[in-house]
DNA sequence: CTGTTAGCGCCTTCAC
DNA sequence: GTGAAGGCGCTAACAG
């Protein structure tokens, strides 16, 4: 009943506070069988549950973390959320779960509501080019990993995919089916949103290497809401004979493109996706993407976090950027 | 950093730790303008933070609620949770999200650890008929909200879309256009899960107000990993001519179907889904839904919890089941 | 093996 | 206007 206290326990069971607590904590290394009866009977006979709050002020522990994603609603984003809340789960941990918009303010109030809450760490996918505030961070040894983006000289342990790699499957199959004029849409590029300044640089690099020229008309970027626009642009301008989407959320708008058009997949236009969606499999024609193993990153990574909070030596170690290796989902879009 | 305390605040500023505390919580009715600027001081000098553990302890009040959906992976459930925590976050709440995966044990022990937490409420989608644990909530005045769902004999304000006017907007739009044989396909029906209840009942209401004969055949429940298969025998033995997908999971699945048997749509057979999709506008063709509005029902749950947690008075008031309106988006798979 | 003591960091009367 | 004292519920030495 909530407001049953240790004390009350103690009471009924005619034994100390601490002993008590030595029960809860499971540490009865000596503890007479029958004081543990007696607890055990006021326990239930009260109804008593640890108040976890008292216990983390005298911890110093919260067991939780933050999560701070762009938005959870992205596909992305949800199974990194998952995947986290699922490693969390089987170490006795919670997760708060905070979603920044893309706004530096945004962020920077989380951090701190959340550092004030003494949650025990945070992954973060950053999402502004909050420097200062994250060195800060690290200064002070607060458990903390990035997920999907680096920030540069800020010195955590990272899990991203390999980005080249992607590029380089999608490419690659682009190239081995026959396709040659490739174009390539990103969202804006921006120093800090990692995923997108790899993937386009890996594109220039990847079909260099296969001796491809490159048209400049081909590669292009933009907002989501403008993806469509861009499209109609560059299909009359210097028509592309397949697309490679630099994220889920542009390939949405390509598809939307395409659909508005009546385009024909793959015949007038191939497409091919990084990052797999929900309606690949079953799409009209089911779309060939190259996955991000979403699931496997989010564990990483909160496998990470939760081994610096349980280990302060961990927080002094050097820390790794992790490169997860994405696959290629064969479909029938090119 | 972080092991600043109000002590230091106050030694620093020359005060005592109350006024300190006084200034914290912007009590300054009558605090000299002088040793507010000292205090103010003190604090940015110090980098000082309060810490939210010792404040919860002493208030009872964490500004956290737990959240328990089925799978966060479901896009209704990515939605309602979006909502929850935009408006927890403009009340300055936390949320701690938790994945029951539609197991009771796991739906319990979650909310033990929540409550040990001290969470001030819950809002959950309730994954399994655990009454008992629930009306012990209940009686304990705990706040709580239901989502999505009901238990019958548990007295919460609960959420939810009204099913009879989903299946009607989908039936009538179907019989509108000359659609005869209407199939309807939902999940298992299991007494708890009220939209598959709801809806399978309004179902046939609707037909029949309208005059319509319905046959069983057409009438089908199956696990989603079943409903391709259920599609295959309903296709062969009775064929409907239009099918109306109970929820966003046997949508996919039935879309599934279409796509490896190259059905046209709506030709051949008319589709319409309960739950908008995020792929439903460019799907090809774009598919006609009936959208719950799952933004506003995350939003109105919330706002009901913070209310109820606000005021102590408000958990005896009468509880009531919200009904929000479905919306029906009309595209071309019907 | 169990009890005593002393806080964790903050808030809140109640004096001064 | 400000300070002193006590306590929220639990844990961790240290005694016994």
């Amino acid at each position: 009943m909530g407001k049953v206290t240790m004390a009350d326990v103690a009471a009924l069971a005619e034994v100390s506070k601490s002993t008590v607590s030595q029960y809860m904590n499971e540490r009865f290394h000596y503890m007479s069988h029958e004081t543990k009866k007696k607890i055990e009977r006021a326990i239930d006979e009260l109804g008593y549950s640890p108040n976890g709050v008292a216990r983390s002020l005298r911890q110093k522990k919260t067991r939780t973390i933050g999560v701070i994603v762009a938005n959870i609603l992205h596909e992305f984003s949800t199974g990194i959320v998952r995947a986290i809340e699922d490693t969390c789960h089987a170490n006795d941990f919670h997760v708060i779960v905070c979603n920044a918009d893309d706004q530096p303010e945004k962020e920077k109030h989380y951090i701190d509501m959340l550092r004030a809450k003494q949650v025990d760490g945070l992954i973060v996918l950053p999402t502004s080019d909050n420097q200062a505030l994250f060195t800060q961070l690290v200064e002070q040894h607060y458990p903390l990993v990035f997920l999907d983006r680096l920030i540069e000289d800020v010195e955590v342990n990272a899990v991203l995919s390999d980005n080249l790699e992607a590029v380089r499957l999608a490419v690659e199959e682009l190239v081995g089916k026959g396709y040659e004029k490739i174009g390539l849409i990103t969202q804006p590029i921006k120093h800090h949103i990692t995923p997108r300044v790899e993937r386009k640089d890996a594109y220039y690099q990847v079909l260099k290497n296969l001796g491809v020229h490159v048209d400049q008309a081909l590669v292009r970027s933009a907002e989501v809401d403008d993806v469509q626009k861009v499209m109609q642009q560059m299909m009359s301008e210097f028509p592309p004979d397949a697309v490679i989407a630099g994220n889920d959320r542009v390939l949405q708008e390509i598809l939307k493109y395409i659909q508005s058009e009546k385009l024909f997949v793959p015949e007038k236009l191939a497409v091919i996706g990084i990052d797999d969606v929900s309606f690949a499999e079953f799409f009209n024609p089911p779309l060939t993407t190259v996955a991000q193993p979403t699931f496997a990153m989010g564990r990483k990574a909160a496998e990470l976090l939760l081994a610096e909070i349980e280990d302060s030596e961990q927080g002094l170690r050097e820390k790794n950027t992790y490169r997860l290796q994405p696959v290629l989902k064969r479909r029938l879009s090119c």
